[in-house]
DNA sequence: CTGTTAGCGCCTTCAG
DNA sequence: CTGAAGGCGCTAACAG
């Protein structure tokens, strides 16, 4: 319920400046800045400070940051820019990581998607460097490289979830190799050796660095990764659907099915549950992303990994906010943490595997 | 790749005024304002324009908005201002929808999240307030009724996807009555009469509506609502599992389900699926929500209702910058528009209604 | 058609 | 311990 101030309509009433909380309290708006500044370097005698304080309190002053902008040469704005709409069911956490971060430093976050066009993309950074944001937080959708107009050396930048050819601008990346990694000994050290790897879009970043964690696991493990199955999807539910009909129909079946994402997880639900094969007593199944209200909530509760879009937003602001990026690597990971629930259990019987040798 | 400007750091090279144009040009600043502005009420020699802008192209030179922002009394940008953090996969469509009708505008989006606390929320007021938005976007995670501080009324003021006690400030909420009956209609039209409805949280705004609009159309259709299974869940996928398990042992079967959302919709798959039974050939199901990278990817294909999430951002941030907001009734709803697909055919047999009176 | 002057609201010298 | 003066970059008002 919103109380009007008055019934005029809204900002009748002039705004105080300094200048007014000065003249109030009989001293100058020099003296009235060094209070509100709480300046430790001036000293200002309490009585005067407090009358300060008083008449700021009764006029409701608060400064006004456009002015503190220009004089300032600084805005205490960052600018998130991002490559496409950011309207996915992971962007909204990225955006909040670099908010929060943001938030803590006082600074503020002015969002600007652009589409995947070039024009659009220039627009967008003209408008924030016209703003005179701080800095530049720039976020992919999807992970991938990107190339960047030159315009961009002019002003601090971190990119998010993409990097650059030449990597002439740092960057975060979330560690998929990792993630592949956890996620296959999550099934490994449940005691699966048979382990079907029905991956997504090939010849994606995130499916390459996931493969190879998979990869990396087996072999640690003395597997062979060339003696499992591996399938490519398209990271969407109904190529996990189809994937896992082609695997129960094959000549082997596995016991676990490590999946590109969650979505083509749940298709392997649909399709394990249409097979009357039950989750995880007949098989093991394990996602990667961590979907919000998805992952969590399908029954039985996926395993899966969590794609760090939180934390890679806010490690980006926090890059940008404490003036370190002059010092950071081309590259930095940010970890995916693996998420156990309920989808992993050992397997049934100890089947041989395909090939003793 | 970014190609650096120089070699030196960022913005060592200073950048260009309006001075500098305008001395570099001949001309005062004067002129160079009212050739950058394209000032019609002005009239300057084609000669002076084509000089002067010469000189802005060669300096690379582009306006302040700082400076601009501090004088016009006007920053070109709305605060977008969320209630909790805003991460779930919807919010980002909100920002999404606000975000382009605002750059159509040559606004920028500030966005601001809350937590559910009243000292964030009153700090993130001022602090859009201090940095002079010119309006400002309350916007809710899910629907519901708000209490917001008077601090608002000192600025133009839209919410979106949530309401206020007295209606003293204007907001668009999702036609959620209209997208229950639309859904209803949807099941109706292809032949159902016996339809279970699997709501969501008991009490929730949206569960109310979406109900209200489920009984009207089937009491048009010369159905009693009262002959029909209703029961509620949480809105989470378990909750839709749970609920068809219920619907499935028990004495009459209805030929479809309709869930509170999407989420629930799946947990009706995988139960289904275990059941043995088909969606749509044994059973139909109609979600709400159309969830990103949900509905639309699982198999079948989930029938829907869209929430307006992008519509509503747009639509609130369209009213903000056309200075409509005096003019705007208390409550505007926004279609939800069903989304047909793969999950609702005709009923397999027509069974004779529970009761045939 | 163009220039001079003043000021948006704040902060930072530099004097007292 | 406090005040006066000047300027951040831009635009509006008023001359000429």
């Amino acid at each position: 319920m919103v109380a009007s101030r008055d019934s005029g309509d809204p900002r009748a009433r002039k705004v105080p400046t300094m200048a007014d909380v000065a003249r109030e309290a009989g001293v100058s708006s020099t003296t009235v800045s060094f209070v509100i500044n709480n300046r430790v370097d001036q000293s200002i005698s309490a009585q005067t400070r407090r009358r300060v304080l008083e008449v700021v309190e009764a006029l409701g002053y608060r400064p006004n940051r456009a002015a503190r902008n220009l004089q300032a040469q600084r805005t205490a704005t960052i600018g998130y820019l991002s490559n496409e709409r950011a309207d996915n069911p992971f962007s909204g956490q990225s955006i909040a990581g670099a908010h929060d971060s943001a938030w803590k430093h006082g600074t503020a976050l002015l969002v600007v998607n652009t589409t995947r066009d070039t024009e659009r993309l220039l627009a967008g950074i003209n408008d924030l460097l016209d703003r005179r944001v701080d800095a530049i937080l720039f976020a992919a959708v999807g992970t991938r490289r990107v190339i960047l107009p030159g315009l961009l050396s002019n002003v601090p930048t971190v990119l998010v979830n993409c990097y650059l050819p030449d990597d002439s601008l740092p960057c975060a990346l979330p560690d998929d190799e990792g993630g592949g990694y956890a996620a296959t000994r999550l099934l490994l050290d449940a005691g699966h050796r048979e382990i079907a790897y029905l991956a997504g879009r090939p010849g994606a970043w995130a499916t390459r660095a996931r493969l190879r964690g998979y990869r990396r696991a087996l072999t640690e493990h003395g597997l062979d990764p060339k003696q499992q199955i591996v399938r490519f999807g398209n990271y969407m539910a109904d190529s996990g659907y189809d994937l896992t009909r082609e695997v129960l129909a094959g000549p082997v079946l596995p016991t676990a099915l490590l999946c590109g994402n969650d979505r083509m997880a749940l298709g392997a639900y649909l399709a394990l549950g249409e097979a009357g094969l039950r989750v995880p007593q007949d098989m093991s199944v394990v996602g990667y992303d961590d979907q919000p209200t998805l992952a969590g909530e399908v029954h039985p509760r996926l395993s899966t990994v969590r794609l760090p879009y939180y934390r890679m937003g806010w490690w980006a602001a926090e890059q940008l906010l404490s003036h370190q990026v002059g010092r950071l690597p081309p590259q930095t990971l940010i970890a995916a943490e693996v998420v156990p629930r309920d989808s992993v259990a050992a397997p049934r019987a100890s089947t041989p595997p395909p090939t003793s040798g």
